[in-house]
DNA sequence: TGTTCATATGAATATATGTACATATATGGA
DNA sequence: TCCATATATGTACATATATTCATATGAACA
């Protein structure tokens, strides 16, 4: 797109984009994310680390899993989750980009 | 962030980085975003080019200039936006990367 | 100065959504 | 079978937010 300006966006393609970038519009997905980009986790682990309600959590897993952005398998009792989507991280590193000259991160 | 898996999100920059997307997970914003990456433009013609309320489009005019991701110039009495962000474009990119994979948009 | 045009903004309203609580489902073990 | 553990989900509630309406601001110009 950054080469062609003639790409067309049609404004239910605006709203499908909208919807997908939901997913990184809340502090919490973006822990998890964050955390299962660490490693993969079981939901009980996500619970420890974001020290958060389980079944916050796992709605918020939901609302990720739907979106294609986690993926799970079960062992036993537990769900082990983990990143499902390889921009996840650049994505999140070009937002982290525009908010450190924008915030002021860049003393850390 | 990619390279390194022990880069450090503390909490706070995670609510930094959601406000960030929020600019993102609205349809008309991503409209507003695309239009001004084909050219700039002052908010009439936004107005046209998305046909809303003239008031809604100054609305979210300016939750994307609090975020630095549009700036404007006076010219007269018309106010010329155009993007302030080259990651803007990318982060589109990206989206469309994925909901191509997920909504099925590759037949266009 | 008064009028028109372009844009910005405050208030009100409707809708969306994140979280907690309660409960359901499912697995493994005694 | 009974119980404990892990996870999922329905509901309620509080909060956030997108839009519209009305109005304010400010520039150009008669």
């Amino acid at each position: 797109m950054s080469d062609n300006k003639n790409f067309k966006l049609s404004e239910e393609m605006c709203y499908d984009l909208a919807d997908f970038f939901k997913n990184f519009d809340d502090a919490t997905r973006i822990r998890i994310m964050y955390a299962l980009f660490q490693k993969e986790m079981c939901v009980s682990e996500l619970v420890a680390e974001l020290d958060m309600n389980q079944s916050a959590i796992s709605h918020q897993l939901r609302v990720l899993r739907q979106s294609d952005l986690v993926k799970f398998r079960k062992e036993g009792k537990t769900a082990v989750y983990s990143l499902d989507d390889s921009h996840v991280a650049t994505l999140l590193e070009m937002g982290i980009e525009h908010i450190r000259h924008k915030n002021g991160y860049e003393e850390e």
